[in-house]
DNA sequence: TCTGGGGTCCTAGGACCC
DNA sequence: TCTGGGGTCCTAGGACCC
């Protein structure tokens, strides 16, 4: 009754770490670990690395005696590279011909239902990404999503780089019984301690929990993972999904007191969130502006806050969101506050259909008069006006109309009343 | 004094992921 | 002294509507 599938997952090794290593061949067979903005703690760590027990996300200044002894190489990080890189992987991978789910920037899902011989043909996989790409990976294959991530982590250890769990039954189970509860996927610190705490240890006394209890304690989440690790398939794969959301957020090297700081941070926070709003051709319904205090610091000042501001047509436009941002900082600040972090979130997004959007805001405003004259002429005739809510009307003297159709920029017929 | 039930939408916050 | 920057999904509760 169940209609088996196959997944795999491909995890790059220390994805940024060999990003680095194929731009310094040097870095190769030592411990080496990329660190995050302003060098300020750790985000991806070599297998040596990890050897030296240095944790993910661990603040630089701990390791220092490390680097310092000459045991360890720490690297400030190059995001567009190991994006450039991503992009290969991906697409090399896709190349396979199987459906795809990029689920991060080091990670995909692929859908071997249809694959004749699995392992063989993500063994050829791997191959291929070292020999085009030159990233090595570690692949996983079993028949729902959380259990090819366990094998992915299983894989690592395989000197073939990719391992297939068996079918759900006895074998499966006798391996689930040595994996830490914590290493499931969807399993954080949170449930994790409380599982330990009830006795559930593994990945096995997990699977093994009453699906019910899950649902009441964890919710929907919690009880699929009970499911999928016995092999029932909740979480489907997802091929490109289109943002909902875009941050754009930065910590401050030190204490940002002043508005007009926080200010200039906000805004070329909101000028970065709408350049990837544009480039994914999506625009925002929502703009939300936070700014933190130093909350590893137990004396400082409690002056963070947040506040959104719902916008009447999507925008992805820098010079519109500024007005509001700044505004809105205007209001959270407050004498007295140390700022540490600040960001902005678009959210909200819908597809931007209006590519030229920021083309006619720049120089398409005469026609944008000349329309709205157009539309006067016609009102005074007709009394009322039907307006076709097309992309080109997007000017902002055709904003007051646009308010009164469709909130997304979509292509269709809509009585707007009288203007003016 | 009695005081429905079902639906939607929105928001804040929590938990998780890489 | 020094502690990242993105994301997603789910839930509970309030407002509002009929």
């Amino acid at each position: 009754m169940e209609d088996r599938r196959t997944i795999a997952l491909v995890d790059c090794n220390s994805f940024y770490v060999s990003c680095e290593r194929l731009f310094e061949p040097k870095l190769s067979g030592k411990a080496v670990v990329v660190l995050s903005n302003n060098d300020g703690c750790v985000v991806a760590r070599s297998r040596e690395a990890k050897a030296l027990k240095i944790a993910m996300g661990v603040p630089f200044f701990q390791i220092k005696d490390h680097v310092d002894a000459g045991r360890l190489i720490a690297m400030s990080s190059n995001y567009t590279l190991y994006g450039d890189m991503s992009h290969r992987v991906m697409r090399t991978l896709s190349e396979l011909g199987f459906p795809q789910e990029v689920y991060s920037i080091d990670e995909c899902f692929l859908d071997l239902s249809d694959a004749v011989e699995p392992v063989a043909t993500m063994a050829e996989a791997r191959r291929r990404v070292a020999h085009d790409v030159g990233i090595p990976t570690s692949i996983g294959i079993a028949c729902t999503k959380t259990l090819a991530k366990l094998a992915s982590d299983l894989a690592k250890e395989h000197p073939a780089g990719v391992y297939a769990f068996p079918p759900p039954g006895p074998e499966l189970a006798k391996i689930l019984r040595n994996v830490p509860v914590i290493d499931v996927w969807g399993i954080g610190p949170r449930i994790g301690k409380v599982l330990l705490e009830l006795g559930v240890h593994t990945a096995l006394d997990l699977a093994r929990m009453n699906v019910h209890t899950m649902r009441e304690r964890y919710g929907i989440t919690g009880a699929r993972v009970v499911q999928e690790l016995r092999g029932v398939r909740c979480i489907e794969l997802e091929e490109v999904q289109p943002k909902q959301s875009i941050t754009s957020s930065r910590s401050f090297a030190g204490q940002v007191t002043e508005l007009d700081d926080l200010r200039a941070a906000v805004a070329s926070f909101v000028e970065r969130a709408c350049e990837k709003a544009r480039s994914g051709h999506r625009a925002a319904t929502a703009l939300t502006v936070f700014i933190e205090h130093n909350r590893f610091d137990p004396r400082a000042p409690d002056c963070s806050g947040a506040l959104t501001h719902h916008l009447s047509v999507p925008t992805n436009l820098t010079s519109e969101l500024m007005h509001y941002a700044s505004e809105m900082v205007r209001r959270l600040w407050r004498p007295g506050g140390r700022w540490k972090k600040a960001g902005v979130l678009l959210l909200g997004l819908v597809d931007d259909r209006s590519q030229q959007t920021s083309f006619l805001d720049q120089v398409d405003r005469e026609r944008g008069k000349a329309l709205a004259a157009a539309v006067d002429e016609i009102n005074n005739k007709h009394g009322r006006l039907v307006v076709r809510c097309a992309a080109t009307c997007l000017s902002k003297d055709w904003r007051p109309l646009m308010e009164r159709c469709s909130p997304r920029y979509t292509t269709r017929w809509d009585e707007v009343p009288k203007i003016g």
